[in-house]
DNA sequence: TTTTGCATGGGAATCGTTCTAGTTTACACT
DNA sequence: AGTGTAAACTAGAACGATTCCCATGCAAAA
């Protein structure tokens, strides 16, 4: 489906910054990007789109699904487009490199603890920090901003 | 053990505002503020303590292992004291109240994918938002701030 | 085409947090 | 107990991320 379509879908007038900052977003080799990130690969486009719309945008997407915002260690938000799968992720504290994953036993058991609470869940969040230097052998890190998906063995 | 021994051990002086602030976080009404709250409640006992010593003590403590920081949705840190056991948090976004609970599958899993990606963990973290009507009813929310723990279930 | 209203851009404002400078304090050693 | 020195303190300025404000732009409705 069009960008465009995707964001009249989501209740959203589809201008152009929008449309831009929704095409950055998908391409695939930045999945987690600050706002300022995103800021400037506008800029690198040659696109005149001023910070406070990349901001307002961005949270426009969280509002409407498009996009999912994350809380990492540091302070600043990092966003990254909603295409469906819930999943959890680890971040390289050294390289600054998001890797994800996906454990089913895992949403499992935090399913049933929220039931166990009577606790109705909106969102929840997963992550791990540490040092990906193992990763880094097989030549999967140090290449900033680069990420890598995994999925969790289901059983045993 | 004394607090100022506690921080003797942890190579901090024992000052005055260390003393205070770690004892208002020993409370155990108040496990999860920020740094904001700190600062009010020592204002509430007629300390003079300035907002950048908060800040700056908290930061100490972090790095001494006594207490945890964690970056809840809304980009501020809350903070909590180390008392040894690992856990993981539920949020209500209507009230504030934070539960916690353990669950040593979910811990288990997650040691696992981190071994599968060869990725070494410093530190980890789980939380769950939502709301907690399911507790109200039984009167354990809607008192802000309090806190509650859950042991989760075993196995199965 | 005029109206209406949402969207934008730029800069100022705000928020949480950290830094700076000068002053005070804890603690080891008389 | 008295004192020197490094560490810690306070207040306020500075900072980075984010939001607000508002005059202008633009697109769908009348």
């Amino acid at each position: 489906m069009s960008d465009s379509a995707d964001l009249k879908k989501a209740g959203l007038k589809a201008t152009l910054p929008r449309l831009k900052i929704l095409g950055i977003l998908e391409e695939p080799r930045v999945r987690h990007m600050t706002a300022e990130d995103v800021y400037k690969a506008l800029l690198d486009m040659g696109e005149e789109v001023g910070l406070a719309t990349v901001y307002r945008v961005l949270t426009q997407f969280e509002s409407a699904g498009l996009v999912i915002r994350h809380n990492f260690e540091g302070g600043r938000s990092v966003f990254e487009i909603n295409q469906g799968g819930h999943h959890d992720h680890v971040v390289c504290v050294e390289c600054g490199e998001v890797f994800e994953f996906y454990d089913p036993a895992i949403e499992e058991r935090q399913r049933r603890v929220a039931e166990t609470l009577g606790f109705h869940v909106d969102s929840h969040s997963l992550y791990m920090y540490g040092s990906c230097l193992g990763m880094k052998r097989e030549g999967r890190c140090s290449k900033k901003a680069a990420t890598g998906t995994v999925e969790a063995a289901q059983s045993e």
